[in-house]
DNA sequence: TTAGGGTTAG
């Protein structure tokens, strides 16, 4: 390998040191080992754990179960899947692994996603008919983990069979899996038996489902299984709350929304971020400004302050209601906390140019260029509707090729702009329409053809390797 | 080395 200027790696001193030393030569195993040192190599997590074990065997030190598991996830960890399989073939062989070390096998697979092995491990157990609830479990997560959601649900049906009984783990494992994946009618199934067998003691495993079923847009079922979760006397918490008041806020009905709020208070829970978030950003859509600006406040004396999402949603209220100077502060208090982002600067943009002060929101385009906060498709379109708007078409263009350099897919609004642009600069109604048409043609060549119109009406070189 | 819930806009 020397003389072939292909000199050896860790993984090659590691083959030699490893193939020594099962052959008992450890003079020549060493040798190795310092070579591999010498060579400046630090051998790989797996060559030390290897070093490790061939020290132990040395030794005469065995390698119980859970130093096998551990092996297990690293060799799984770095890809190498037969030779974790084959020190669990010579434990499961030997025939002395407990329960954990079966299970923490099978969990070392499914975690990875390897479904296949983590079955096959599952089923050696099977066979040793030493199975326990855990196996099960690890199994149920490894079975949602890899999508499998009926052969999750079907092993957990299987398990009175092997008279092994689910416990708390179970049922929240297979309920969280089901209701993550968009099925809360399944897991709401699940729930109740969970509530049946007594293995309820907190609000998660109802939260879980609950907002699987408000993902879904079904409100009604979550709320009825809100009810059902009071009815068996099991406490909501803040989560739950939020849940439910950020369903609300969404759907723009501050009544059911209040509802939830004041329940959260009289059950005596303060709230929170989130919670004065979900009520900021209802208020606004519905146009509330005193209710929008007391949780605001709210915020601001909160231990955490508030929020740039907050402060943006209170800037948008603010321009709706066209109080310039309100969104001004907000708008300065946030660049003098670093905390004023893309949306901020958007939005302050809007502001300015719906009332037709172009000045300050070229400004503001200015400022989102050289802050590198303009990255967005829809701000692209926003600066770029200004600067044609106000006739600066080379800015516009700039811009443009910008969006282009920064493989920003252009929209229908985007050349919207450039059209304006080039109607301005004498081009024909019918020209541009050519050019949409060769757009929606061909993305591609369409895009050319646009960037060349316009560089030769505005009199710009333009490097047509973009 | 078994399981779990919420917010993000123009």
């Amino acid at each position: 390998m020397e003389k072939l200027r292909c000199p050896p790696d860790t993984r090659t001193y590691n083959i030699l040191i490893s193939l020594h030393a099962k052959h008992n030569d450890i003079d020549m195993a060493e040798f190795y080992f310092k070579r591999m040192k010498e060579a400046q190599l630090e051998p790989d997590l797996v060559s030390q754990a290897e070093a490790l074990l061939f020290e132990m065997d040395m030794k005469g030190h065995k390698i119980d179960e859970y130093t096998q598991s551990a092996l297990t996830r690293m060799y799984i960890g770095s890809g190498m899947l037969e030779k974790s399989w084959l020190w669990f073939r010579r434990f499961h062989l030997a025939g002395n692994m407990s329960s954990e070390c079966y299970s923490a096998n099978i969990d070392a697979y499914g975690e990875r996603g390897y479904t296949l092995e983590a079955e096959k491990v599952f089923t050696c157990c099977l066979e040793m008919k030493k199975l326990s609830v855990l196996e099960f479990n690890v199994m149920i997560k490894a079975y949602g983990l890899g999508q499998s959601y009926d052969k999750a649900s079907k092993l957990f049906e299987s398990m009175e069979a092997h008279g092994v009984v689910a416990d708390k783990c179970t049922y929240s494992s297979l309920i969280q899996i089901l209701a993550s994946a968009d099925f809360p009618e399944k897991a709401k199934l699940y729930l109740r038996k969970m509530q049946d067998a007594g293995l309820v003691n907190d609000c998660v495993p109802y939260c879980a489902v609950i907002s699987s079923f408000v993902k879904l847009d079904k409100l009604e079922a979550a709320v009825a299984l809100y009810e059902e979760m009071l009815a068996f006397d099991v406490k909501p918490d803040i989560i739950v709350y939020g849940v439910l008041i950020n369903a609300f806020a969404n759907a723009g009905s501050v009544k059911k929304a209040t509802t939830y709020v004041d329940a959260m208070k009289k059950a005596g829970l303060p709230g929170n971020t989130v919670i004065y978030n979900s009520l900021i950003k209802l208020y606004t859509k519905v146009g509330y400004l005193k209710e929008a600006q007391e949780a605001y406040k709210l915020l601001q004396s909160s231990d955490t302050g508030a929020d740039t999402y907050s402060s943006n949603c209170m800037i948008d209220l603010y321009t709706e209601q066209s109080m310039v100077e309100q969104a001004e502060e907000i708008f300065e208090s946030l660049n003098r906390k670093g905390q004023a982002n893309e949306f901020t600067f958007a939005m302050m943009l809007c502001m300015y140019k719906r009332l037709g002060r172009f000045e300050e929101a070229i400004q503001i385009a200015k400022q989102m260029k050289e802050l590198g906060l303009l990255t967005d498709l829809l701000s692209y379109n926003n600066v770029l509707g200004l600067y044609s708007l106000d006739g600066r078409f080379r800015e516009a263009m700039g811009t443009f090729q910008e969006m282009v350099k920064a493989a920003i897919q252009p929209d229908d609004f985007t050349f919207r702009s450039l059209g304006i642009v080039l109607l301005k600069c004498g081009i024909s109604k019918l020209a541009i329409s050519k050019l949409e048409a060769a757009r929606k043609k061909d993305a591609r060549s369409g895009l050319q053809a646009w960037l060349l119109a316009l560089s030769s009406v505005l009199e710009i070189d333009y490097d047509d390797d973009l």
